[in-house]
RNA sequence: GGUUCCUUGGAUGAGUGGCUUAGUCAGCGGUCUGCAAAACCGUGCACGGCGGUUCGAAUCCGCCAGGAACCUCCA
């Protein structure tokens, strides 16, 4: 039983069973980064539980159509002293054509979600290529009465709009909540009501990315991709939609304003928001300046890492959690995902050295596993129940290696699928990086060389020559193991 | 100040009105091994505080304390 996906939904604050709109065919749109700087942890994570997502729907069968934009244009930045927008502001700095800016972080982010084991979604739309249909929406709000201009650039009039339908349902607040707590902003003279939100932008002379409009020459608000891309490509209405918690307010509410505004009706289903990662208790975000970018975990090279971490092992790290809770950095926690990385590994690679028995004998709970996994899935993604069932299972596998139970063909078979499936397939935790690996083979063959001088050594009981070999290739960072009929290594580094 | 949440054993991190334990890392004891490593077995007053509902709550409700996110761009 695969079937009955429940799916916690920010805007009702309750799991509720999954019904896409139009089965077999399910659209899903996730905001993704803006590219003005390297990917950091943070990052990761909406890629990560999205990726999860995608890849468990899809396993379900359902065709998936996976959105997720990249954000060169729009946002503001008032800490300007003009209002440029990031993308210029940055490429003011370091005298390169926004688009060159745009073009090195989007890279750059591809290669990290590439090394993450992130699949790439079905569409990955860039604001600046939509800014006809960023357009249109403006004027559709507009036509519909729920939108001014002024100066130029056009407001979303929120307190029309809450007569009708309620500005806040997502983030549980009240229009006037959100009045006495606006803060002065940029712009504030122009709006009829601060709690107003832009949704196109004159553009001040200097500023270099600016479009023609019916308006002005300028350039569209902070909210109007997400709707305008959203529509383009998954429809009026489609299933789900997800990002960070700090998204909620007000990015994705005024994307529902937006959105209800042009066409009478919301475009989202389920609401989903991933939480944020700590460090030291506190948000890691750029504006804070407390992050570390993935290349940095990558190499080790923050001097807050005590080390360096494997993709793998911030993906495992990540997904240890459950997407809803936040997670807090720290060098001992990546260290124990990375030990219990190393275990699940090992269980895998040792799975194809079990010969299977005429019967199962000293374990059992091998064919419960299955179901027991797609439970967990189907409780909201809870992925680290899965990952406990498929230690689990590495117990089971490591008790036969050591010759105390055995295995049936068709349990082993199981248990092989069952790693293929959740391990591999879903939870997407691959078994090796996979580079350079014809050096590794050659570089392998010496170790094998040295470890058999060492078997010879100890056939001899020439126990110095073989704590000799065995030490030297320890403190290089070999983990020798020796084993009933010879030897096995690794490298951990 | 407002909104939305969170608070579990040395660290991390699930879960549920009662039944037996989440899991991982670390620790301790044991098995195995020439010694190790790995593995396996065993092991540790855990559920922020105070009330309430209930036959029974860590799990539901209230209050208090502490913390977080959002209210400005943020994943």
């Amino acid at each position: 039983m695969k079937n009955r996906l429940l799916i916690y939904n920010t805007l009702t604050r309750c799991k509720e069973l999954f019904e896409p709109l139009n089965a077999p065919h399910v659209g899903m749109y996730v905001c993704g980064p803006t590219v003005y700087g390297d990917a950091h942890l943070g990052h990761a994570r909406p890629a990560i539980t999205f990726d999860l997502v995608f890849r468990y729907l899809t396993h379900l069968d359902y065709k998936v159509r996976y959105v997720r934009n990249i954000t060169d244009v729009g946002h503001l930045e008032h800490d300007a002293d003009e209002g440029e927008d990031k993308i210029a502001k940055k490429a003011r700095l370091e005298q390169l054509e926004p688009m060159e800016v745009v073009q090195h972080y989007t890279l750059r982010y591809h290669k990290a979600m590439e090394a993450l084991n992130v699949l790439p979604p079905s569409i990955e739309p860039h604001a600046s290529g939509h800014i006809i249909e960023q357009i249109r929406l403006v004027e559709e709000i507009l036509k519909n009465g729920y939108a001014y201009e002024s100066c130029g650039s056009v407001y979303f009039d929120v307190s029309k709009y809450n007569k009708v339908y309620h500005y806040g349902k997502l983030s549980g607040r009240n229009l006037d909540d959100v009045l006495n707590t606006t803060r002065e902003l940029d712009g504030q003279g122009e709006k009829r009501n601060p709690a107003d939100f832009a949704l196109w932008k004159c553009a001040q002379p200097e500023h270099i990315m600016r479009w023609p409009s019916p308006w002005s020459d300028g350039f569209p608000g902070w909210h109007c991709e997400c709707t305008a891309m959203g529509r383009k490509y998954l429809g009026a209405q489609f299933d789900i939609h997800g990002g960070g918690m700090d998204l909620i307010f007000p990015h994705h509410e005024c994307e529902i304003a937006q959105a209800t505004a042009s066409q009478g009706s919301d475009m989202v289903r389920y609401w989903m928001h991933n939480n944020m990662i700590t460090i030291n208790g506190t948000k890691m975000g750029k504006s804070l300046g407390n992050f570390i970018t993935l290349d940095e975990f990558f190499s080790g090279s923050h001097h807050l890492l005590t080390q360096a971490y494997a993709p793998m092992t911030i993906r495992f790290f990540i997904l240890q959690a459950h997407y809803r809770s936040t997670i807090d950095f720290s060098n001992d926690a990546l260290q124990a995902a990375d030990k219990g990385l190393q275990r699940l590994q090992e269980a895998v690679k040792g799975m194809e050295r079990i010969k299977p028995a005429t019967g199962t004998t000293g374990v059992d709970g091998i064919q419960e596993l299955r179901q027991k996994c797609y439970d967990a899935l189907n409780d909201d993604f809870n992925s680290p129940i899965v990952i406990a069932h498929l230690f689990d299972a590495s117990r089971i596998i490591n008790t036969v290696l050591d010759g105390k139970a055995t295995l049936s063909a068709a349990d082993l078979d199981e248990l092989k699928q069952v790693f293929r499936l959740f391990m591999c397939d879903i939870l997407g935790l691959q078994l090796q990086t996979g580079n350079n690996q014809q050096r590794e083979k050659v570089f392998g063959k010496v170790v094998d060389m040295l470890l058999e001088q060492r078997r010879e050594a100890k056939a001899n009981k020439d126990w110095a020559t073989s704590d000799k070999i065995r030490n030297e290739l320890t403190s290089l960072g070999f983990e020798i193991k020796d084993t009933k009929d010879g030897f096995s290594w690794n490298l951990n580094l």
